[in-house]
DNA sequence: CAGTATCCGATGCGATACTG
DNA sequence: CAGTATCGCATCGGATACTG
């Protein structure tokens, strides 16, 4: 490629997609964005992604000027923060994350939820709001996730809320059921909570008085307002509109 | 690939990038929210794309629901236009192009402008105001332009403005003689016309009464409004970063 | 003009193995 | 934990040649 640019040209959408639009590179910021610093925080948003390419990423990004790198002295944690020009890209990651929840068929990507993502994604809205105990723990089962990951703990002490993967050995406040499916829907708006709740595709049990909170501790993404393009309307990912035939 | 995307997620920026970020993908979608409707028209827009390309980024648009297709009966041209969804996209090309133009160095960019492209950009925006003559011709010649593409004629002729390369034949109203960087940089609003002017970086030659309205028919760049940062919070694309040492 | 099929080199990226 | 270097396959995409 002699040219300048991939694309040859000065147009301001050809160079920012140029940088923008390759393999992982806006969901890194959007990890960013969502206040990841470290590089195993921001792995943890991109189930996916290889370390090799994650660590190629930002150091492009870190090339570009969109990310800042602070090395982490001696074994301890790096950080990375975007510049003012990445704090930008705000708004491109927000115009393609509505775009995508209007307008994209959901139904294919339900069909193997990663839990740990979905977990990790949960944890970023949830609410640690006054009314709950000093010390909350809930328990999800998720009866349809593959052996050793059916059950994941939200731990909320004060402003904090830890998640793990295995037994913190607290006492279990509430105890939530479900499978991965409703709780996706559920979490990104596409189903309705007190629907779920009264068909009883979401068990909630335990303590009465944070289940009758359970709408704000919870909290939803927050693309979860914005809602679906009628069916007719939407668009398919090129794999969905080939394959399943 | 087992996953049901390339990213294995339901987030919708995943799901969006994985339409959206691929080369070209969204120049194209620029070229069909910009009015052209035809393949060689989009194609225009698009100096280095491969035929064999663009004929496949508009097949996995139409896959996708994008874009519909009307496939030209016999001969005739066939016509392309943007979906519901399609057109939705424009908030999300507004958001990188406005990105792309405060954030991205344009200094790279202006090293070799492909002077097809920056003629038939700027024809995208020329207006065609009513105290023009009926018929009014506007000849650029570009001094630095490779051979055979120095010149370029833009005839006004009540709303229609037609593009050639080669000499229409008409009598000249205006001649403008300039240089692809001094033109480009003025287009893009990097470069105030006023100064190009005096500084006679650009010359004017021909009826004054059009002269003194240039800046209304020869419009300029819908991003010429949206200022550039300081050099100093600028972003470089990667090939910039890494090269010309 | 309006595309499409095929070929094949370039590159992108995941896996693996490694360092501090 | 926080990365990086290398290798090799798989996919991408440009050139070319072709059809209606």
């Amino acid at each position: 490629m002699v040219s300048v640019s991939a694309y040859g040209q000065y147009c301001p959408l050809a160079m920012a997609s140029d940088i923008l639009c390759n393999r992982w590179t806006l969901l890194v910021i959007r990890e960013l964005l969502d206040g990841s610093t470290s590089f195993n925080e921001i792995g943890r948003g991109l189930p996916l992604i290889s370390r090799s390419l994650l660590s190629r990423r930002l150091r492009e990004l870190d090339s570009s000027g969109i990310v800042t790198h602070q090395p982490g002295a001696r074994g301890s944690s790096g950080a990375y923060h975007l510049t003012a020009a990445g704090q930008a890209l705000e708004s491109v990651v927000r115009a393609m994350a509505i775009w995508g929840q209007e307008w994209i068929d959901e139904e294919p990507s339900l069909e193997d939820v990663d839990v740990r993502f979905l977990m990790w994604d949960i944890r970023r809205n949830v609410k640690p709001i006054a009314e709950l105990p000093p010390r909350f723990t809930v328990r999800f089962d998720f009866e349809d996730a593959p052996d050793g990951l059916r059950e994941h703990w939200l731990v909320f002490e004060g402003t904090e809320v830890d998640l793990c993967y295995v037994d913190p050995g607290h006492e279990i406040d509430v105890h939530l059921e479900t499978d991965l499916r409703t709780m996706t829907r559920v979490w990104m708006g596409w189903d309705d909570l007190d629907a779920a709740l009264r068909e009883e595709r979401i068990l909630l049990t335990g303590a009465r008085k944070p289940i009758g909170l359970v709408r704000q501790w919870l909290g939803l993404s927050k693309l979860a307002e914005i809602s679906k393009r009628p069916p007719k309307d939407r668009v398919l990912r090129p794999r969905d509109a080939v394959g399943n035939v």
